[in-house]
DNA sequence: TGTTTCGTACGAAAACTTTCCTATGTTTGT
DNA sequence: ACAAACATAGGAAAGTTTTCGTACGAAACA
């Protein structure tokens, strides 16, 4: 196994503060400590230094990566927004629904009530999904 | 607002071992601690007393009550378990999905392999839905 | 050039979670 | 009656995560 694989195997367990700064990240792309925290503090009151030593132990973990050659480095995530989802939701659902996704699914289109569009798609999603079967 | 509507609008966070406690007993209903040590022993090396401790916070939460009269105290989870894991759901689907319920499900879908019974199911649900509104 | 503002680095405190040791009482079986 | 097995209670230790104080250098600007 080379060391790519192993960096991908690893398991990434964000936690909660680390997710709030993921979807700072995701939603505004590569960013300065500064931007991350004035994100964060229209949702709670953090110090500037907090968020930044968080992402400083993210870098760590090599959940970030930074650029350095700017005196106010930029942080961008390393891993795909959308594997990283993935991953999570999948833990979720294991966790959860003893890892049917179906399970889930049922939950959310009974219990809560999913809007028409989102209905709409989610039928064509499932019409295409039989055409390729 | 009354002291009842407080216990409800009270945020429920149950940390990653009390999830693991919730789950023995939404699968096996009400049990004793040792009893749920045992499961939990299953999956990982846990001393008793670990568990009992984990319950007896959990009851001061009040996310467990317990059954004292006996000396093998009864303990069962207060909330639904539906409730419990829709309110879950929906905190996931917020942070992840920006709160809809249809990007997640498309996720699943799109990146994941339900099995036939599962998408089946999906769709009469989505059927169901459709003729009553 | 001096001072104010803004940046990173680092360590330690604070807060939260998890684990388990010890004390003590009850039940079971000999 | 005694010992062994089993139950709860409580507190302290260990582990993890989060927050922030302090130090110090670079940039901005009066």
């Amino acid at each position: 196994m080379n060391s790519e694989q192993e960096k991908n195997s690893r398991k990434f367990d964000p936690t909660k503060s680390e997710l709030e700064i993921l979807q700072v990240l995701w939603e505004h792309g590569p960013s300065t400590v500064r931007f991350v925290n004035d994100r964060l503090n229209e949702q709670k009151d953090v110090n500037y230094t907090s968020t930044l030593k968080l992402m400083q132990i993210m870098v760590d973990k090599e959940i970030l990566k930074r650029d350095e050659s700017q005196m106010k480095h930029i942080y961008h995530v390393i891993e795909d927004e959308q594997k990283t989802k993935n991953h999570l939701l999948n833990k979720f659902v294991e966790s959860m629904y003893k890892g049917s996704s179906g399970n889930l699914v049922m939950q959310i289109l009974g219990n809560n009530t999913p809007s028409k569009e989102d209905l709409q798609a989610i039928k064509e999603l499932l019409n295409k999904l039989d055409k390729n079967q």
